[in-house]
DNA sequence: CGTCTTTGACCTGCGC
DNA sequence: GCGCAGGTCAAAGACG
């Protein structure tokens, strides 16, 4: 269940805020000479001292203070206001908290009135507290109220995610169906085909992938599907273009090599360690993975190192200087980037030492009240429960950016390494057809401006209006693409909003479900997180088994489990499923005229 | 004293 | 080759 609580206005105090209390206005050899000029008229003798001060106040205030601001050691990015609700559990357990509290006021309130009765005093005192009783009952019916209305939307909730998992068995099932059959065909007419053995071997080619998957693989195993099996449905034409229906891996492995290097890698003395950073999800869809073995290692390298760069870039209105992700992060430098007066701040993640992944942090040039958030990378270690919800979409957005703008290339997504970084993430987002990718450039001003990098824009800030529809939702693109720069690689405009929920952001994405493993986390990187009233052992969930690796059934449960847990709890990740099925259902996977940016625009209302 | 942020300097890639 | 811009490093200082 998931609430957005937000406080979406003040974006002036905000900014005011953070220009008071961010050191950033003043920086770096490569800073203009105004914002200098800023700096030093801000205090004339410690300009450190002022900003200090200015964040102690800012902290007095309840105000939101950047992890850059919290000095006090390990309070990196806590849920930034300690006076709003920061994540929806906490918002939950808010209201239930005043539920409970409420008639402990009133029986408190009634007693005292009755001592005051008892004692004969003025009927002034009567009526003050017979006031109390009655704001009292007023609180309480409206706790009650609030009670209900949340109530009433779990229950939307969960009855769109049943809905949508007995679409998805159904499919499932269709798709096992043919399977069978299309394996008894393979053997009696191809006894040695691998392609289908493999296939029959990996159960991650069904699994909740959002999208449409563009393996080569994949369409061939669907077109011998359907011809092996007449009269296939609409939803296998769907699936026949490519749709999975999966959240989780949805990976194929098209060797025994590789999946011999899958499965090694999924062992439990290597399921952390040796995931390089090649290997994980986000940089995990090399497509030239397959090409490895044939092609020399500078071309190995520099393939890898341009899938590394790939980078997944969330707008979102965003009061506090940065997102709360749930992640740890370190600064580690800041600069302002042309065309943007608002600096740029640079963050690794801190969770574990060799974490490749990297943040973008940037207040966008046009509207300074959406944030502009960039990851890179992809985690290499269990993350914590509050960030993998972000963690998860990241990725799968990065893996839809990557499977779209190359697609092209043949034998896509075969790698073993895309499996086992995929398992991390539990999700993923395909486009099937590279000529229905239409990228989206983004602008110069804007934090991914590197020319470079593949980026994948979600845009969380759209008003609800404009997520209502794809045209609406195609103008928000436009304006995203408007002024853009010609790159080297596409970039793709994932509009992620949905409705009221998610035009404000998340305070935080702590209702992910997706944790990476079951390693235990040491309290110390638990410390920075606003855990609640959860405890540690609940905190990290175990994705998969690494240990004892389940069937392919079992697992892939596990990933219907984890995925639709990760839906029923966040908006955007809601949103986000909403419009890529409704995508595909509504035509935009048969519809080959139609662009994958927009069909992913689509939204879908979910209530 | 350890950890963190700040910020000037440096490196790298790209366009001309 | 040069300049520009993005990205990173690392020394210095602050804080608990």
């Amino acid at each position: 269940m998931v609430l957005v609580v937000m406080d979406t206005n003040n974006n002036n105090d905000s900014l005011m805020k953070m220009k008071r209390s961010s050191p950033s206005s003043g920086f770096g050899a490569d800073q203009g000479v105004a914002i200098k000029r800023e700096k030093s008229t801000s205090n004339g003798s410690s300009s450190n001292n002022t900003d200090r001060e200015n964040r102690k106040e800012l902290q007095l205030e309840g105000g939101v203070v950047d992890s850059n601001q919290n000095k006090g050691g390990n309070t990196k990015e806590k849920s930034s206001s300690p006076n709003k609700p920061s994540s929806p559990n906490q918002r939950l357990e808010l209201i239930s908290f005043n539920n409970l509290q409420a008639p402990k006021t009133a029986a408190t309130v009634r007693s005292s009135a009755i001592d005051t009765n008892s004692n004969a005093t003025s009927s002034s005192n009567k009526n003050t507290e017979d006031d109390q009783l009655v704001s009292a009952k007023a609180e309480m019916s409206q706790v009650k109220q609030e009670n209900e209305r949340l109530k009433t939307t779990l229950s939307k909730v969960v009855k769109d995610y049943q809905s949508l998992q007995m679409h998805f068995f159904d499919i499932v099932q269709r798709e096992q169906t043919k399977q069978k059959s299309t394996d008894t065909t393979a053997v009696a007419v191809l006894p040695v085909s691998t392609h289908h053995k493999e296939i029959d071997e990996e159960p991650e080619l069904i699994s909740l992938s959002l999208g449409r998957s563009n393996s080569a693989e994949l369409k061939k195993f669907k077109d011998s599907s359907s011809k092996s099996k007449d009269g296939a449905g609409n939803h296998e034409d769907d699936l026949n273009k490519g749709l999975a229906l999966g959240l989780g891996c949805k990976f194929e492995v098209s060797s025994n090599a590789a999946r011999t290097e899958l499965i090694t890698n999924q062992s439990p003395e290597n399921s952390f360690e040796e995931l390089k950073e090649e290997e994980v999800v986000g940089e995990q869809w090399p497509p030239s993975k397959i090409l490895k073995t044939v092609r020399s290692g500078d071309d190995e390298l520099s393939q890898q190192n341009q899938v590394k760069k790939a980078r997944v870039s969330v707008r979102a209105r965003c009061d506090t200087p940065t997102m709360n992700d749930g992640c740890q992060w370190r600064k580690y430098g800041q600069k302002i980037a042309k065309g943007n007066p608002c600096p740029r701040a640079y963050y690794r993640c801190t969770v574990a030492p060799a974490c490749p992944v990297r943040k973008q942090v940037q207040r966008c040039a046009e509207n300074m009240s959406i944030l502009i958030t960039t990851y890179e990378g992809t985690h290499n270690h269990p993350l914590p429960i509050a960030a993998t919800a972000m963690a998860s979409t990241t990725s799968a957005a990065a893996c839809m950016l990557l499977s779209g703008s190359t697609s092209s290339r043949p034998n896509f997504g075969t790698s073993a390494t895309t499996g086992t970084s995929g398992d991390l993430n539990g999700l993923s987002f395909n486009i099937s057809d590279n000529s229905r990718s239409r990228p989206f450039y983004i602008p110069n001003s804007s934090i991914s401006s590197s020319p470079s990098y593949p980026t994948i824009t979600l845009d969380l800030t759209a008003p609800p209006a404009l997520s209502s529809s794809t045209s609406s939702a195609a103008s928000q693109f436009s304006r995203l693409s408007s002024n853009f720069p010609t790159t080297r690689y596409s970039s793709t405009s994932l509009n992620f909003s949905s409705g009221s929920e998610s035009s404000t952001l998340p305070t935080s994405w702590g209702n992910g479900y997706l944790s990476y493993g079951n390693q235990p986390y040491n309290k110390s990187q638990l410390g920075s997180l606003n855990l609640g009233r959860q405890t540690q052992e609940n905190f990290y969930q175990p994705y998969f088994q690494k240990n004892a690796p389940p069937p392919p059934q079992q697992n892939m449960t596990e990933s219907i489990a984890a995925a639709t847990k990760a839906i029923t709890s966040d908006p955007s990740f809601r949103s986000a499923l909403a419009a890529a099925i409704t995508s595909i259902v509504n035509g935009g996977a048969v519809n080959g005229n139609q662009a994958g940016g927009e069909n992913v625009g689509q939204n879908l209302k979910w209530e």
